[in-house]
RNA sequence: GAGCGAGUGGCGCAACAGGCUAGACGCAGCGGACUUAAAAUCCGUAGCCCAAGUGGCAUGUGGGUUCGAAUCCCACCUCGCUCACCA
């Protein structure tokens, strides 16, 4: 604290400063903890309590937790936190129980790096975090029941977390059912025979491989050899959300390769039509829906075998959502990973021995045989990386694979290409081409000179030859033209019934149907990581994977050396991944009895991702404590369960930022529903209402070669700004240590308060825009905190200076205006229009030659949950007793709401030309006499006849004059 | 390129459903009080323009609907976010 404010505490010793802030704070944060303030009674277990409580309405609220980093907290970190403190206790303060926590999710690739950048282990590094953001944290006074509070890191906690990854591999989902069963169920239907296993044996002469072979077809969670994303660069596979547009790390923004690699992932497609449909009844953020809905990406469309010609066995399936324009088709395209064009060995193969009589010569690539050629595109297009596909797709390349398909619509002969923009990981890997009708083939089709067909009757002027046109026509509203086939005509149809009428057709010739294709791919779910949950799988000398027995649970990360990850460089595709676990010799390999003998086996050596532990936390908040079930099911029906209005239950309110919409919100509303199949959990959803925070945005100031100077050295002179003599440039944007505008709580809190901390990022804008932090501002929020203050004590002597005398009418209407407002804007989450009213009715009180006791008592409420601590303390100087925390929240007399004189405004054609004061009963009737008879409205009609004349009573007249 | 969202004083933002003289509340500014002085605090002032009025112009730009538009519609401009060869 500066020293120019000593001189002041010695005139006023009482007034509030930061010192007096910081003292109250201690204190009241120091009471709560001992006192157990925000711990929430569950209606049985460990944590049951007060069953008067219990009997309140519940709010689960709750905000995403945070990552300790090592950099610590900035302003900006919790906003939301405030947010939702706020508001709980709010509803503390409006009778619902109300469940307020916070944990630490500490798994993760960043707590490895930073473990491995500053020589710690990760379990020391990121417990110090923890520690260090705690202690931030507390300084902010948050209403946290401390007891439910966990890390992910924790044995206890990760035991649940593995716990779940068995009930999710021990499942399979039910087609039929639309939900999970337990495996078991689907090994008794292949022993009855109920269910024929896919192949050509039956189940009883399968060996115990090929049966988990099976098996592994069917589970949740399942070990593949697909193709993933490995990131050299970080020595680790990643799932498909975790690689950006431009086929790099989300983290560390190195490049991503494709590459064949055994790992584990997660049947989350199976839940695609649920996870789309479900979203419809939650309270979410339209955008939130509209990112998850485009990233499971439903089609609606068919699928359509072209049978190939010179191999009878042979055909090529497509997905195409344009089966109505199936006569425009005029070549086909297949992936250049297909198996039909893979040469080596003969698979269905049909890449012919030579290139077909006439054949374009563009077509070959210059090459002698198709063979040759399918083979250099392929080597060619691998070789590729995400990137460079990215750049070149304006440009079409491909080459022609020899073969002919028949359309089996017209009987016409379809060139077969291969070609890169069309991708193997998407519906069948291959496509009908009506470049007439799609602008992709229609730049692939002028690139080769292919010949096009127009089938849908463009509705502007370009005519039907689109050999002329210069671009592709597209559209579902019009007709469509040129498509009799010899069994089936579409010939004047609209697009959907050409659809519905293709797809009949398709499927009574049993060469097609109707499909739904999803753009979502199974989540990879292992990483090659130390700083993980280890995997509780184990494999015998077969190899085939054993799920370890729940009294195994948890099985405890070892202790190791070396844990950091094997890297590469950044370029190098040809790697491959090597866990920091498989160093581990003594622990990998084992002797282990489950049910069968002691046999030996070894220890799966991947870990989980770092989106684990965060997929079901808001389950253990609930119950945090319990040894024998991952949460009580008595306690997640409470918290949890079903309400009106909640079809699926989940929590309250879910406050964080809008970047997880596809990562964490998606993967934890699939094991939400995992759970809930199984019949672990009551919701099926587990998050109701989301809110995204905006994010604190900070000037940053760039010297002349663009480095970033330190923000608080910057100063202003008439308009530009200049560091140590040097003009710099000013731009908005993140707040951070690298871009040398960090601000921390603690010093705002050590110069102001955090009650003023609080009431500033609440104050500074609505809470889902993202807006510019800037700390001489904070002083306002300051400002108001003193004068509520100096409003009950005596800056001098401490002494309270209210009155017990009644309020007077103009008081009471002030004061009840402002209950109401605030308690509307509480509700709704605009707690920087509560601000505003707040001190409205504090600057109205402070002219008030003194305050009466019921008025101050009341502000006091109303500000606490947006300033607790200095509530609390004004609170108990007032004679009150007890926390203010469980307070009823003041209710406004709506007999003091409306006002005894209302201003009613006279316009003639919407301009203003008179003011009545009226009162607020008066009838419509009664208004227009007034407003006409009015001496500046009669001098202002000067005359004039009306018109018309419109009145909203009792606040508005308006003339129209003849 | 596509989709979504947003443009209001020097700044952050208000105006809950087209209707109380747009700009609440706060920051910065300006004037004053207190002080030897400064800081802090308090009181006041404040959209822009001018011939200073019972004046004109003002919610990104241009049009429209309406008695009346920051609010609704159309076009354009700018910024932000998301997706991006998904058949």
């Amino acid at each position: 604290m500066s020293e120019t404010n000593t001189a002041a505490e010695v005139a006023a010793p009482h007034r509030y400063t930061a010192a007096l802030a910081a003292d109250i704070e201690a204190r009241w944060q120091d009471f709560w903890d001992a006192d157990g303030t925000y711990e929430a009674p569950n209606p049985s277990g460990e944590l049951a309590g007060d069953p008067a409580v219990v009997a309140r309405p519940k709010k689960f609220i709750m905000d995403m937790f945070p990552y300790p980093s090592g950099a610590g907290l900035h302003v900006g970190h919790p906003l939301g936190y405030i947010a939702t403190d706020v508001y709980a206790r709010y509803h503390r303060m409006t009778g619902h129980n109300v469940l307020h926590t916070l944990g630490f999710d500490a798994f993760g690739l960043p707590a490895e790096q930073y473990a491995v950048q500053t020589g710690t282990h990760p379990r020391v590094s990121t417990e110090a975090n923890i520690e260090n953001m705690k202690a931030q944290l507390r300084r902010l006074g948050l209403g946290h029941d401390k007891r439910r509070s966990f890390e992910t890191i924790d044995p206890e906690y990760y035991k649940w977390t593995q716990w779940i990854f068995l009930q999710i591999f021990n499942s399979w989902y039910d087609e039929d059912a639309k939900k999970a069963r337990p495996i078991a169920e689907l090994v008794a239907l292949f022993e009855s025979g109920e269910r024929a296993v896919d192949g050509e044996r039956p189940w009883s002469e399968l060996s115990a491989a090929e049966r988990a072979d099976v098996l592994g077809r069917y589970r949740l969670a399942y070990a593949s050899d697909a193709p993933v994303n490995w990131c050299p660069g970080l020595g680790t596979v990643l799932a498909n959300e975790e690689v950006t547009a431009d086929g790099r790390s989300e983290r560390g923004n190195f490049p991503v390769f494709k590459s064949k690699l055994r790992q584990w992932n997660m049947r989350i497609t199976a839940y695609a039509d649920r996870l789309l449909d479900d979203l419809d009844a939650l309270d979410w953020p339209e955008a939130i829906k509209l990112q998850q809905r485009n990233w499971i990406g439903r089609s609606v469309g068919a699928r359509v075998d072209f049978p190939v010609e010179g191999h009878p066995d042979a055909k090529v399936t497509v997905f195409t959502t344009r089966q109505d324009t199936l006569f425009g088709a005029t070549y086909l395209v297949v992936a250049p990973e297909h198996q039909l064009v893979v040469a080596e060995g003969g698979n269905g193969g049909i890449v012919p021995a030579a290139w077909p009589e006439g054949t374009h010569e563009d077509w070959t690539g210059g090459h002698a045989t198709p063979a040759e050629a399918v083979a250099a595109y392929r080597k060619e297009a691998a070789a590729k990386s995400d990137v460079e596909r990215q750049a070149d797709a304006k440009e079409k390349t491909g080459v022609f694979t020899g073969a002919y398909a028949i359309n089996p619509v017209s009987g016409a002969r379809l060139p077969v290409f291969t070609a890169d923009y069309v991708l193997m990981g998407y519906g069948t890997g291959a496509i009908m081409a009506v470049p007439a009708h799609d602008s992709r083939d229609f730049a692939f089709a002028r690139a080769f000179d292919l010949p096009m067909r127009c089938v849908v009757r463009p509705s502007d002027d370009r005519g039907t030859d689109p050999s002329t046109w210069a671009e592709s026509f597209d559209s579902y509203e019009a007709e469509i033209i040129d498509s009799a086939g010899p069994d089936v005509s579409l010939d004047g149809l609209a697009v959907p019934e050409a659809k519905t009428r293709m797809a009949e057709w398709l499927t009574e010739r049993g060469i097609g149907e109707a499909t739904v294709n999803f753009r979502l791919r199974d989540w990879l779910f292992s990483r090659q990581r130390y700083w993980g949950e280890p995997f509780p799988i184990v494999y015998d000398e077969a190899g085939v994977a054993h799920p370890l027995p729940e009294s195994m649970l948890p099985l405890e990360l070892p202790e190791v050396e070396d844990y950091s990850p094997r890297t590469f460089e950044p370029d190098d595709a040809d790697t491959s991944p090597e866990t920091p676990l498989s160093r581990n010799e003594d622990w990998v390999n084992v002797e282990l009895d489950l049910g069968d003998g002691v046999k030996r086996y070894r220890r799966e050596t991947n870990t989980m991702p770092n989106w684990a532990g965060s997929c079901w936390y808001e389950l253990r908040y609930l119950d945090p404590h319990n040894s024998e079930r991952l949460v009580s099911a008595d306690a997640e029906r409470y918290w949890m369960g079903p309400r009106e209005g909640q079809p699926h239950g989940g929590v309250d309110l879910y406050v964080g930022g809008a970047e997880h919409a596809v990562l964490h919100l998606l993967y934890a509303r699939f094991w939400s529903k995992v759970l809930f199949d199984l019949g672990h959990i009551s919701s099926a959803e587990p998050f109701h209402k989301l809110y995204n925070q905006g994010m604190i945005q900070a000037y940053v100031y760039r010297d002349s070669r663009g480095i970033p100077v330190t923000a608080t050295e910057v100063e202003e002179r008439d308009g530009a700004f200049y560091h140590q003599g040097e003009k710099v440039s000013r731009l908005l944007g993140k707040m951070g240590k690298s871009l040398k505008n960090a601000v921390t709580p603690d010093e705002i809190c050590a110069e102001y308060g955090a009650d003023t901390l609080r009431l500033y990022e609440m104050a500074m804008g609505p809470l889902d825009v993202s807006r510019p932090w800037d700390t001489r501002a904070v002083v306002g929020q300051y400002r108001l905190l003193q004068r509520l203050w100096r409003n009950v004590v005596d800056e001098a002597t401490g002494e309270l200076t209210v009155v017990d005398a009644e309020p007077d009418d103009a008081t009471l209407r002030a004061l009840h205006k402002a209950v109401d407002g605030v308690a509307q804007d509480m509700a709704n989450l605009r707690f920087n229009t509560a601000i505003a009213k707040v001190t409205e009715l504090n600057n109205f009180v402070t002219k008030l030659s003194e305050v009466p006791r019921s008025v101050a008592e009341r502000m006091v409420l109303l500000v606490a949950p947006l300033a607790p601590h200095i509530a609390e303390e004004l609170w108990r100087k007032l004679g009150r007793t007890g926390s203010v925390v469980h307070q009823d929240f003041p209710v406004a007399d709506p007999a003091y709401l409306v006002d005894e004189a209302v201003t009613c405004v006279v316009q003639i054609k919407g301009k203003v030309k008179a003011r009545l004061e009226v009162a607020p009963s008066i009838s419509d009737e009664e208004l227009e006499k007034v407003a006409l008879a009015d001496p500046a409205v009669v001098a202002a009609l000067g005359g004039a006849g009306i018109r018309k004349v419109i009145v909203r009573a009792p606040k508005l007249v308006n003339i129209v004059p003849a």
